[in-house]
Formats: structure tokens, C-alpha cells, sequence
DNA sequence: AAATTTCTATCTACTAATAGGTAGATAATC
DNA sequence: GATTATCTACCTATTAGTAGATAGAAATTT
């Protein structure tokens, strides 16, 4: 892998563990054995780096779900959850709840990025919702968008409150979501 | 208001704004016109102070929720509601989810008060669910527990997606919680 | 009641480490 | 020879924290 592959990637773990202001230059400098002038010299400031990180992770995720090909919404759903299934495995969080906890003390730039693409997260979501429901898969009360954010929502927060508590809760959370919207 | 309070009182709106990682005494200093050094007198380390706001928002809260007497636990879940839409209405979070995004930057002690706290935080919402259940005025599939957990993670995301996203989806998501649950 | 001691809260002044970032030399590659 | 990637060396600001001085209030002794 090239340098500025390895600095991103470093860069994902830090922010989705730590959070973006418990990670500095140095830590990646000293995860892949440079100097922290040579992480500037790809990305100048902090800034640029979280940028190239989260359109790194949003690039990444289109390619993963352009590859699968779920025969059914049923399929489909649980192909989402399971993508939150293994970043909890791997004791991160979502790209979206790692910046979303630093928005205060981030700039305008990131704040845009994100908007757009939790909306597209909803959309993506949502559609899976409305076509399931229309093949008589699911059953739910809400709009489809606002189903999805339901849904997004105990995703998100069941990932972070599992790392404190019992990691069982997240199991439950994600079972119970399947359990409330398919139809029988 | 006395110095310490004064300083807790700080503490928890940085804490709650911007993270634990992202605010210094120097922050709070300047805030209430002391020098650091004064912090440090009544809180030697920043873990005392993160200590020391942990527990005071754990405290105000059951008493606030000690003056309240609901008839019935439709309001009572309403209530609950209510508590998020007024910290959503000050830009902030709650403390379990600003603390939750720094879990891994801070001590253990901080993990074992969270915890407990966050069980305790289930057990109220679960018993306003299975005893509304038992009167008839909710309807829904879970064990009382784990529907406390779907309704504590809907809350404690959608405060978070909404400070990037347009700020209607806290409404609509906090109303949904209530018709998904309210039986007729 | 006056004098003295102790306590409380604050300040000034300092430290070692870290942060984010820049300038410019140097080596390797095209 | 130019470009790319890396390094050394530096800078300014901030961070968390410590040590010790000091002023005023409160308690104690004479």
C-alpha cells in the first residue's frame, strides 16, 4: 500500500475510535513509521485529512453495495445491518456518528459533505423500505424516509451504547429491528 | 452561583457542545473570568471535573424527574420525550451521548458511572413501557428493555443527524416514536 | 476584645509535552 | 533536470498540571 493509502487508512481508525480532536499527526506518524512533515506534505491541514477520510469511506461504501446484488428487500435490509454489524465488530463506529459527535469543531466544508451524505444514507435506506413494503415484505407505520431514519437511528446509537454497556444490547437492537418491520 | 458550580456548570456545556477532548480550563477560565490554576484547586485533574459533571447531571436529572408525578404513562412517556426536545432546543446533546463519543479517551471510572447510569436510564423507560402496556395504552413487540433501548437510540441519534441535517427530522422522529407506540 | 493562627480561594509563575504547521535540505525516480 | 517523496529542524500556541505567594475570612488563643 502507498503512503498516502496508509495515512488515510490509519486515519479512519483514529477518528472512529477516537473521535477527531483524540488523534494528532503524530499517532499516524508513528503507526507507519514516517514523520509528521510528511503527512502534511499529502495533506496540508487536519482539515484536508478528515475530507480525504470521509469521501474515502463514502467512495468505498458505494463500490461495496454496487457489488452486492440482494435477490430481495428482505435481503436487502439485513445486507444494511450487517454492515453496521461489522464495523461494531471491529470496535469503530460509522464514518456518520465518528464526525457527527465533532461537528461543533469542524469546519462548514465537512459539515456539507456529511449532510449530503446522510441524506443519501436515508434515500438508500428508504428505498429499501418503500420496495419491501410494496412486495408485501414489511410493514411499518411511518413514511418510508422517516422509517429510515427510525431505523438509521438505533444503528447509529445502539453502536456507541454497546461499547459501554453489554455488547449483547447491539444483537438485540439489530434483531428487534428486523422483528418489528417483517410482515409475519 | 459559586465558583465550583459556576465551573461545572461550564464544563457541561462545552462537554455537551463540543466533546471532552475538544474544551481546556483555559476555555472555562476565560468563560467565568478565573485563572486555570483556580480550576485546578477544586478540580485537580480533568477526570475529577468530567467526575464531577458526569454526577451532577445524573443528580438534577432524578430530582427533576422526582417533581414530576404523571397520571397516567402516556404522559410519562411524553415526559421522557420532553427531556430530549429541551436539551435538542439548546444545541446540545445529552451528557450519555457526548460521553459515549469519547469513551475510548477516557478512564474506566467514567465507563463504570456511564454504565450505570445508562442501565439506570433503561430501567425508568422500561417501566413506563410494560406498565402502559399492562394498562393498555401502548402496543408494541420487544421485551419492555430492549423496546426502552429501540426508543433511547431513536432519541439519542436523531439529537446528533439533526445538528448536520435540517433540524425538522428531531420532530418527526420523536412524534413517530409515540404513533408507532400508542395503541389507536 | 485583640492578637494570632489556620483555612479558603485566588493569583503569578513556571514546566514538560504536544499540537498543527512551515522552510528548506536531500534523496530517489521519471 | 525536474518532479516526487521524505527528512531535519524549527516555530508558535496550547495543554494539563505544579509550586508557591498572598489576601481575606474564620476560628482559636490569650
Amino acid at each position: 500500500m502507498e503512503t498516502k493509502e496508509k495515512i488515510v487508512t490509519e486515519a479512519i481508525t483514529f477518528i472512529t475510535t477516537r473521535g477527531t480532536n483524540a488523534f494528532s499527526y503524530k499517532d499516524i506518524s508513528k503507526e507507519i513509521g514516517i514523520k509528521t512533515s510528511s503527512i502534511h506534505y499529502y495533506f496540508p491541514t487536519k482539515n484536508d485529512l478528515i475530507v480525504a477520510v470521509l469521501e474515502h469511506v463514502i467512495q468505498k461504501n458505494k463500490e461495496d453495495r454496487k457489488r452486492n446484488n440482494y435477490s430481495n428487500m428482505k435481503s436487502a435490509l439485513r445486507g444494511y445491518i450487517d454492515e453496521h454489524i461489522l464495523i461494531r465488530e471491529q470496535n469503530k463506529v460509522s464514518i456518520i456518528a465518528a464526525l457527527a459527535a465533532d461537528i461543533n469543531t469542524l469546519e462548514p466544508q465537512i459539515k456539507a459533505i456529511l449532510n449530503n451524505y446522510i441524506e443519501e444514507e436515508i434515500d438508500y435506506l428508504a428505498h429499501i423500505l418503500d420496495k419491501g413494503e410494496k412486495e408485501k415484505l414489511f410493514v411499518y407505520k411511518a413514511a418510508p424516509r422517516i422509517q429510515a431514519l427510525m431505523i438509521l437511528t438505533n444503528l447509529l446509537a445502539i453502536s456507541r451504547i454497546s461499547m459501554i454497556t453489554e455488547k449483547i444490547y447491539f444483537d438485540e437492537v439489530s434483531r428487534q429491528i428486523l422483528i418489528d418491520i417483517e410482515k409475519k
